[in-house]
RNA sequence: GCCCCCGUAGCUCAGUCGGAUAGAGCAUCCGCCUUCUAAGCGGACGGUCGUGGGUUCGAAUCCCGCCGGGGGCACCA
């Protein structure tokens, strides 16, 4: 049964406070951020000041002085400080050993097993259309939501992770309408998705561009009759636009034929190569998936059709016969927001017959969440790298007896917020109260350059790929200019893929997900200062000092099992305890909050701090007992450190 | 116009239960490699935490107004 050495230490200081008649409700302990002012502090004292009617630092003194020293095993002192703060101090003769003890007896799961309950969740990310290759937003967004299922399952949840191809939409048939009517000649090694990509966004530009011809159209005027004084050069541009929207509204039409066909699972075979292909990017950043789930599989197995059959027994939903929804079937989100206007509706089914996304959400959701009766089947898809098997849905194959999760994540771009809140307010009227609470937005900022907005239609966009091979690029420069010697090319090239991939996971995951950023890729390659190598380079230098207290000093495992952990007196040793035992407490709230940031956050610091310790604590040319204890920390802070950077999915690396 | 999010150092960003002198990295300048890897470490410079009020012993953090930026407000996905 694992411990949180942190909690260990509130336990005593919560029974402290109770010993000195305190109520445990109102107590509230954090930690300072000197550690001068202890490690753990509270402001009792200040709730108090009306109660007692005494000055907090009073109240602060009198709870301080009933401290003993000898009834507590990790409290070492407790004192009042500043204006009414009480501070408390960790006894490291007992917290040390303590710590390092948890640290070796739980390994690569430390950090979890402190959640009240587990639950099941899934977690749905990436999910990116299937029309091109990644670009750097989608980065983000299959970062974030693999770095939150990372941080879920080693808090103790379990975790499926899922990724939705919407196979069956308008990105997806401009594709493939390219390929087959437009195709172009692939280029010397070009990626599938890359190559389909450039077809796509020909056609997507071809008809964004009908809006500017209609108006230049317009602008034109209508053609002058007979004996005419009009410019040769208009006249001749009127036909051309007309020619060219006539050959939109065709192109539209095949688009329409070709998303019906879609629905019926042709060009499957397509859709996979570029799925495959989009994948290749996923594995090079380490991001693996358990299932991927196909929209047309539940188009063809009748899902969304029994879905919406359900939900038509809400009242709420119905056929409109009249108003702008006339012919539509919606379902009204919000009688309240109805002014003399019509209430608030979503529509699900247009007119025409066709679907919305908000329908198709809906219907999917109530899928994901188990309330409809399963009609899918499982296969495998392939093995990924990291040995795990990939599934799919599919109409034939296995059955999966899945239970249904308590609780679904959607990482999704914040630009998409409202049509994830009326899937969610739909869901609610509908009757799935339950499920409606139990699902959750995780919502993300977008990512920009410095010239500017990034989109995918327009082709202005950064390819995932291309920034990934410069970053390896520079890296694999850098690690060749530095020492080639006892390094093999191989070698060197594992480092520089390594030192890349972690570059780019570290960058993506450091900031707050809500946040809008800048994406410069001379930030990811600059590998200065914070960034992902800061802490896989601590790393190199803790493997460093392992590997030569073994060959140099010939100090062998028995000897650092052994060691004598009271000799680790020095403020820096102290230091990294300290940070060590608040990382069970890290992954909590990042599983609780989502806010993977904090682990980035973690790892930094505790790099620095063992940066620190690097310059002031000499380990192989220290005592051999100091020597011995201190090579027991720096196990002891590689191994927290390695979990961290699991958790991340930036890759240990031992040497440089 | 309405709704949501965001304004913290020249730049990119932390600050996730309101706490003690507001933190990093980059950039600029200075210093540290015969001793565990200098992709590192130390120091300097740099802030009226957009702005005006309010709540509080205490506000970057909570509430209200205003200003600025982004996103969203279709039978598009």
């Amino acid at each position: 049964m694992p411990q949180d050495c942190m909690r260990a230490f509130d336990r005593e200081i919560h029974s402290f406070l109770s010993a000195q008649g305190i109520d445990p409700s109102i107590v509230r302990l954090d930690t300072p951020a000197d550690r001068q002012f202890g490690e753990r502090a509270t402001n009792v004292a200040f709730l108090l000041k009306k109660e007692r009617d005494q000055p907090p630092r009073q109240i602060a003194q009198d709870i301080a002085q009933g401290f003993d020293p000898q009834a507590y095993r990790l409290i070492q002192a407790v004192e009042p400080a500043g204006a009414g703060f009480i501070n408390f101090r960790l006894n490291y003769d007992t917290f040390t050993p303590f710590v390092i003890e948890e640290v070796r007896a739980s390994g690569s799961t430390y950090g979890g097993g402190v959640i009240s309950e587990v639950e099941r969740v899934v977690v749905e990310h990436t999910s990116v259309n299937p029309n091109k290759e990644w670009h750097i937003g989608h980065v983000r967004n299959a970062v974030l939501g693999d770095v939150v299922g990372r941080a879920l399952r080693r808090a103790g949840h379990t975790v499926a992770v899922q990724n939705y191809i919407d196979d069956t939409g308008l990105q997806a048939a401009e594709a493939v309408l390219g390929l087959r009517d437009f195709p172009e000649p692939r280029r010397e090694g070009e990626k599938y998705d890359h190559w389909l990509g450039r077809m796509y966004v020909k056609i997507a530009g071809e008809i964004a561009s009908e809006p500017e011809l209609r108006q230049r159209l317009e602008e034109l005027g209508e053609p002058v009759q007979a004996g005419s004084t009009e410019p040769p050069d208009s006249a001749r541009e009127r036909v051309s636009i007309t020619a060219r929207l006539d050959n939109l509204t065709r192109l539209k039409q095949r688009i329409l034929v070709v998303m019906h066909e879609l629905e019926t699972g042709q060009y499957h075979d397509v859709i996979v190569s570029l799925l495959d292909a989009q994948l290749q990017t996923a594995y090079r950043l380490g991001i693996y998936y358990d299932l991927v789930n196909w929209e047309s599989h539940l188009v063809q197995s009748h899902v969304f059709d029994e879905a919406i059959e359900g939900i038509k027994q809400s009242p709420k939903v119905f056929q409109a016969t009249e108003g702008r929804y006339a012919g539509a079937l919606i379902i009204v989100t919000d009688e309240s927001a109805s002014s003399e206007d019509e209430p608030k509706a979503e529509v699900l089914i247009r007119s025409n017959g066709i679907p919305t996304y908000v329908g198709k959400d809906i219907a999917y959701h109530m899928w994901k969440f188990g309330l409809l009766p399963e009609r899918l089947k499982y296969v495998e898809f392939h093995d990924q790298p990291d040995g795990t098997l990939l599934w799919s849905t599919s109409l034939e194959g296995e059955n999966r007896s899945s239970r249904d999760p308590d609780r679904v994540i959607n990482v999704i771009a914040v630009n998409q917020t409202l049509p994830q809140q009326a899937v969610n307010q739909a869901l609610r009227v509908a009757g799935f109260d339950e499920a409606a609470s139990h699902l959750l937005h995780l919502a993300y900022g977008l990512v920009s350059t410095r010239e500017g907005k990034i989109s995918g239609r327009k082709g202005t966009s950064v390819s995932a790929d291309a920034v990934i091979d410069e970053a390896v690029r520079v890296a694999h420069e850098r690690v060749r200019e530095k020492r080639s010697a006892d390094l093999t090319d191989e070698g060197m090239r594992q480092i520089s893929e390594a030192v890349g991939v972690g570059a780019v996971r570290y960058f993506m995951v450091q900031y707050n997900p809500l946040r809008d950023i800048v994406f410069d890729v001379s930030d990811v390659v600059s590998y200065d200062g914070n960034t992902g190598l800061y802490v896989q380079y601590a790393l190199v230098r803790m493997a460093a000092i392992l590997r030569r207290a073994g060959t140099d000093h010939g100090v062998d495992g028995g000897e650092i099992e052994a060691a004598n952990t009271a000799l680790l007196q020095h403020e820096q040793e102290k230091r990294l305890i300290f940070q060590i035992a608040q990382y069970p407490d890290t992954v909590a709230t990042a599983a609780r909050t989502l806010a993977v940031n904090l682990i980035a956050e973690f790892a930094y610091d505790l790099a620095t701090t063992f940066s620190q310790f690097y310059r002031d604590c000499g380990v192989l040319n220290a005592e051999p007992d100091l020597r011995a204890a201190r090579l027991l920390l720096v196990r002891t802070v590689q191994s927290v450190l390695a979990n961290v950077c699991e958790l991340l999915g930036v890759p240990v690396i031992e040497r440089l």
